[in-house]
RNA sequence: GGCGGUGUAGCUCAGUUGGUUAGAGCAGCGGAAUCAUAAUCCGCGUGUCCGGGGUUCAAGUCCCUGCACCGCCA
């Protein structure tokens, strides 16, 4: 059988994420989970929050609340919206559990042993009155270049002028606007990617098909400037992993946690481990991450955003062959643009665009679903407005998907009863449409196969359109004037084309799926090796109800609406 | 400033290694049908493929350059 490891990007702990960020990772790799799972693999599909660093301590005293106690919450929260979502888990781990403190020290270990560490001192900004040392962007102040009075501590927002946080004039600490600063020495340590820069470009050069956006942007770090940088990969905070060489004190490192960065990409595995424990004992999770343990035939694809391809194709990548031990690399890594709303970015900070607790309040997750996935940002940005969101959810899932169903339904059931017809044959009719169902449905896999989001989108809908384009040419409200045989024959084929569309389709938008084959009170949801199997699937007799409408449609009142109250800033 | 991306029909986007009259969906127009959520199906596109150079028998597709928009800068 075949195995997959998928994982998506993992989001940050501080906050709801908003339909771009979704649409960037984890949407795309629940919908590949579910293909890869329909298609017989064996799937673990993980994805986790990530928890440590400075915006998630200044969140959590935000609201008043322990740090751990800030993203214990916080992370039912986002547990809770990828449920609503239908994201299909195997597990939804956390970068602060035991397992990744655990294996993050592990790794830092191995890396020292090979002699990947380096410590080095530098200078930074203490704050005395928050205690604590501030990151460049939490320090602001005058630029020295332009007068700006809100100059951040690595740039300028008004003049762009890059700088260093001791160049600003008066400079206060962000966080509580404190002038009492102070430059101190500390000390951190390196992971000496350097070392691995060869190394890492034979990597990618040797991987296959990977998307020309994520190669270029690895190329770019690689060899751009002075290559390949050496990485901090410690911070002076509370919150984080301690640092420690394996199970073992780091001498001069107390008080120090790794940076998220580093141990955020090998929550990956820690939460692989974290399903394992959650299982019992006899589930293993080194077979999907150890060459040496059976993850040696495991496909492992990983789905991001464009902005973290760095740390994919690099970062991770070199703390896990300069570990020297034999863990599992991507094979393949699906990289997405950005969703914009409306003319401009989605921006969490200003609260502008559709975040996923409210789409959850205003339509069920199918809409979003299928809106998301069928404009995927793959080849380029791509835009998301309130007119086409509406439109192309009418047609495509209202019209072109639900109507069928519909139509079908009822006219069955003023016909025939609520029961699969007996009697009549497929003619030519019927074997014209099974073919144009297995070209298509062959076309539909490769694009699945591929994540070639978009066009897999494209052929289902086309898929669901030949249904339309058979029952329209077949007439049966017509034939069974004269020839009633003749339209039950057709009707048991359009009654098990919704069984059918249910299965293709439950990837995209699973609940509607599942109210499909629920209606059909169909048992069988396999994937359909051969498509006249499959359209055999509901026998004459065969007893059915008529489902609800499956999507009502997006008014003009309510798209009105939505746009005007989510132009603005979010309540 | 450096780097990268994008610029194709009213809108959202496809266009593989350069090769026949540049495509899809939506919107629009016309028609058919009336089973269905006024839902479906069929037909209809004279688009300086951002501008300007160049390479080539041949460029939306390669090179140079200008413009516009966007992103990233650890």
């Amino acid at each position: 059988m075949a195995r997959t490891l998928i994982t998506s990007a993992i989001p940050y702990i501080n906050g709801i994420k908003h339909l771009g960020n979704l649409v960037g990772s984890q949407l795309p790799a629940d919908l590949y989970a579910r293909y890869c799972r329909a298609r017989g693999h064996e799937v673990m599909f993980i994805c986790a929050t990530d928890e440590h660093g400075t915006p998630a301590e200044l969140a959590a005293a935000k609201a008043g609340k322990p740090v751990a106690d800030y993203c214990a919450e916080m992370w039912q929260v986002q547990r809770d919206l990828a449920d609503g979502f239908r994201l299909s888990f195997d597990h939804f781990g956390r970068s602060s559990s035991p397992q990744n403190h655990a294996l993050t020290q592990h790794f830092a270990g191995k890396l020292d042993a090979a002699g990947l560490i380096d410590e080095r001192t530098s200078k930074q900004v203490y704050s005395n009155a928050d205690g604590r040392f501030l990151p460049d962007r939490y320090i602001e102040g005058t630029c020295p270049n332009c007068g700006f009075a809100d100059a951040r501590g690595d740039q300028c927002d008004n003049c762009t002028k890059q700088l260093d946080p001791t160049d600003l004039i008066e400079p206060r600490s962000v966080i509580s606007g404190s002038t009492d600063l102070e430059v101190r020495e500390t000390k951190h340590l390196f992971l000496r990617q350097s070392l691995l820069k060869d190394r890492l470009d034979a990597w990618i050069d040797s991987q296959d098909g990977w998307p020309v956006l994520t190669t270029s942007i690895a190329k770019k770090w690689l060899h751009d400037g002075d290559g390949l940088q050496d990485r901090g990969i410690t911070r002076d905070l509370d919150w984080g992993i301690p640092v420690r060489k394996g199970d073992a004190p780091w001498p001069g490192m107390e008080g120090k946690v790794f940076y998220v960065w580093f141990d955020a990409p090998i929550e990956y595995i820690a939460a692989t481990h974290e399903w394992a424990d959650a299982q019992g004992a006899d589930a293993d999770w080194q077979r999907w991450w150890r060459t040496d343990k059976g993850a040696e035939n495991v496909n492992y694809v990983q789905f991001m955003g464009k902005d973290n391809v760095p740390f994919h194709t690099l970062s991770f990548p070199a703390t896990l062959l300069g570990s020297g031990e034999p863990w599992k690399t991507v094979d393949y890594l699906k990289s997405l643009n950005y969703l914009n709303y409306d003319g401009g970015q989605f921006s969490t900070s200003r609260g502008r665009g559709v975040f996923m607790d409210q789409a959850l309040s205003l339509l069920p997750a199918d809409y979003w679903r299928w809106w998301l996935l069928s404009h995927a940002p793959e080849s380029s940005d791509t835009e998301f407005t309130w007119e086409t969101f509406q439109t192309d959810v009418n047609k495509d899932l209202a019209d072109v998907l639900g109507n069928f169903v519909s139509r079908v339904t009822k006219f069955c059931r003023s016909k025939f009863g609520e029961e699969v017809p007996a009697g009549g044959t497929w003619g030519a009719s019927e074997t014209a449409l099974i073919e144009t169902l297995g070209t298509r449905l062959k076309a539909y896999q490769g694009f699945m196969d591929g994540i070639e989001i978009r066009k897999a989108a494209a052929e289902l809908r086309a898929i669901w359109v030949a249904g339309n384009e058979y029952l329209q040419d077949a007439a049966p409200w017509a034939t069974f004037k004269t020839d009633p045989e003749r339209a039950a024959a057709q009707i048991r084929m359009a009654l098990n084309l919704i069984r059918f569309y249910a299965v293709l389709s439950r990837p995209f938008i699973p609940d509607a799926a599942t109210a499909m084959l629920d209606g059909m009170q169909a048992d069988d949801d396999a994937w359909p090796d051969d498509v006249k199997t499959a359209l055999e699937a509901l026998q004459p007799g065969h007893v059915f109800t008529v489902p609800e409408v499956l999507f009502a449609k997006i008014t003009d009142e309510q798209r009105l609406e939505w746009a005007e109250r989510f132009a603005g800033q979010r309540a």
